[in-house]
DNA sequence: TTGCATCGTTTAAGCGCTTAAACCAGCAAA
DNA sequence: TTTGCTGGTTTAAGCGCTTAAACGATGCAA
């Protein structure tokens, strides 16, 4: 047995052991002001064989920083979402980013709840600021963070907003999508779009629309269905739609986990792809290149949509301010031809 | 143009608005001592209607807690770390078990750089203690926190340590493996190894050799590889051992992106899997389902290891002691059969 | 009536830092 | 010799909480 939390030492000891007061001490850390050489150096050796290191709770208690940025994941479930892949690529984004700025990372693994009682939570002072990934769509959680004035960014939010966003362009993804199959020739084209809570969706709906309406392709109702992650939904709505009289030559599916499962879904009852069946996905998951056909499909970068959301939050925490609704930050995505689209048969 | 930050209201504006002292608030809010109804009732509706939610800071510096874990992917590159699904799928674990007792998670996002360094960073306050994913072989995280008196635990780490630790039980898995290929009727049985600066390969290497052994299988020098998870080492190391003049029947891979690789590679140069090559992974990631034929590997019970990791954590600091030199907690793998296995040609 | 619990609340110290303001040489200028 | 800087350091207040200890008002037994 042992006991833990034998205690750290302080600015105090640091102090008393070289005889000079807690301020000198903390001006030799924060280098705020010009001290005697020697001085200095005393100090310093003193903080290395103590193994000092400030307490950074006391430092953000008088600061107001704890160097330190929040990610709520908790607009839908963290656990469910932190399980999409698409959520730790942008994480990885947002660790980069914080990395290289000094800056930890807080999960704040609590379920929005509400303004009343979630917002002012994430104003505790235990982060600099707030990153939220994916709200759902009904959650008032961006304005009540900046009403309560903490600097916040959104990450595949719905705009328009008094919160800076960033995300990839969805509409533009949608219709490079659709315009590549109507290029290679299809016309029947059908659209599996993704669960509803989602801000992404309606973007990308849009996109294809717009894609059909500029191609003078009439859209069939029956070739837009409401879909969402899980397979036996997507496997039945794939088979329905292969059974219409006249089916679709091509399915461009809202993002990649259902374009994976419109392929199956279509092996399974042997119809091929991509020689009778074109499929695109959206977002190219690392998953596409496990499938057989590889999966063709629209690339988020995700990476730089942490990284630039994240570049943006830190701005505003520096500068204690940020223009209100500000124009969302839209990346660029990329068509990314793998092996399941052709011309059709 | 707005200005962010307008001050939150503080215990003292409670107060104040109620008529009373701060410490009857702070009771109010925690509890700590019976109050008069109409007291308390005054007081939790000042506190709702100004919005006030109470310094995560400020009462970290009293209480010495601030109900938060830290994470450390550290040891190795955390951005890097991050992308191993097997990581997000442990800290999905975590997240869980520390969402279910109110705590938040902290990702330290700076590379160990050696215990007098880092260590104290990770004491600073913020966390209430460190879980430790992964720590690379030679770093010396564990033994530094424990000696500082940070409550620690880690998963995936070299054993034996005073620090308490969690993990698959690598050997049992290595050796299940094997012995799943060694039933099916193979003895040509090659086994490929990850990265050395991790502490679960010697165990798999360990249960694998002891799995031979204990069949009367010889061992060929030849048939036991050090790879990585870079796509080219390991085509080039397949197609080598494929190359023999006695090739191996089956191949047991240190882990799942290797096993991928695997049959990647068979596929290339045209030996048939499992018809010619049976493959065996580790960990059970998605993409096992994702590669044709889908991969039979070993499954880790990643949310279970980071629950548990938690559990053991969050005991560790409500109780303030530890035993030195726990012996380390092994959850059981279990064999996933799939279509990458079958008896020799 | 006095003494003594009991209950509800306040006082005040302390957590470990930061930082404006005060202080105190030592030194140059007048 | 006095005055006024300047550079180096200390003083002390404050950040927003928690909590041991003190306090005052009741109620009740002796």
């Amino acid at each position: 047995m042992r006991t833990l939390g034998n205690k750290p030492p302080t600015i105090k000891d640091i102090a008393a052991a070289c005889g000079v007061s807690e301020a000198t001490v903390s001006y030799v850390i924060n280098g705020k002001r010009v001290l005697r050489d020697d001085t200095r150096l005393r100090v310093q050796t003193a903080i290395r064989e103590m193994r000092y290191h400030p307490s950074a709770v006391a430092r953000g208690l008088s600061s107001k920083r704890l160097h330190t940025l929040g990610v709520s994941l908790g607009a839908i479930d963290a656990v469910e979402f932190l399980s999409h892949t698409y959520v730790s690529a942008i994480l990885q984004g947002v660790v980069t980013q914080a990395q290289s700025n000094g800056l930890n990372i807080t999960l704040f693994t609590e379920p929005w709840m509400g303004s009343s009682i979630s917002a002012p939570r994430l104003r505790d002072g235990r982060t600099d600021g707030v990153l939220v990934i994916g709200p759902r769509l009904e959650s008032d959680i961006l304005d009540s963070l900046h009403g309560l004035g903490v600097p916040t960014v959104a990450v595949s939010a719905e705009g328009p907003s008094a919160v800076p966003m960033v995300d990839v362009d969805n509409y533009a993804g949608a219709r490079m999508a659709t315009e590549h199959l109507i290029k290679l020739g299809h016309r029947r084209i059908a659209y599996l779009t993704g669960n509803d809570y989602l801000a992404s969706y309606k973007p990308r709906l849009q996109g294809y629309l717009d894609a059909m309406k500029h191609a003078a392709i009439p859209v069939r109702d029956e070739f837009v269905l409401q879909s969402d992650f899980s397979g036996t939904l997507m496997t039945g709505q794939t088979i329905q739609l292969l059974g219409l009289t006249e089916p679709p030559t091509a399915i461009f599916a809202g993002n990649d986990i259902m374009g994976i499962g419109v392929i199956e879904a279509a092996k399974s009852i042997g119809v091929d792809v991509p020689g009778q069946l074109s499929v695109v996905g959206f977002d190219d998951i690392g998953a596409c290149v496990n499938v057989t056909p590889n999966l063709t499909t629209i690339r988020q970068p995700f990476h730089e949509i942490g990284m630039e959301a994240t570049k943006l939050l830190i701005e505003m925490i520096k500068t204690g301010v940020h223009e209100d609704a500000a124009k969302p930050v839209l990346l660029a995505p990329t068509l990314v031809m793998r092996q399941s689209t052709a011309g059709p048969a």
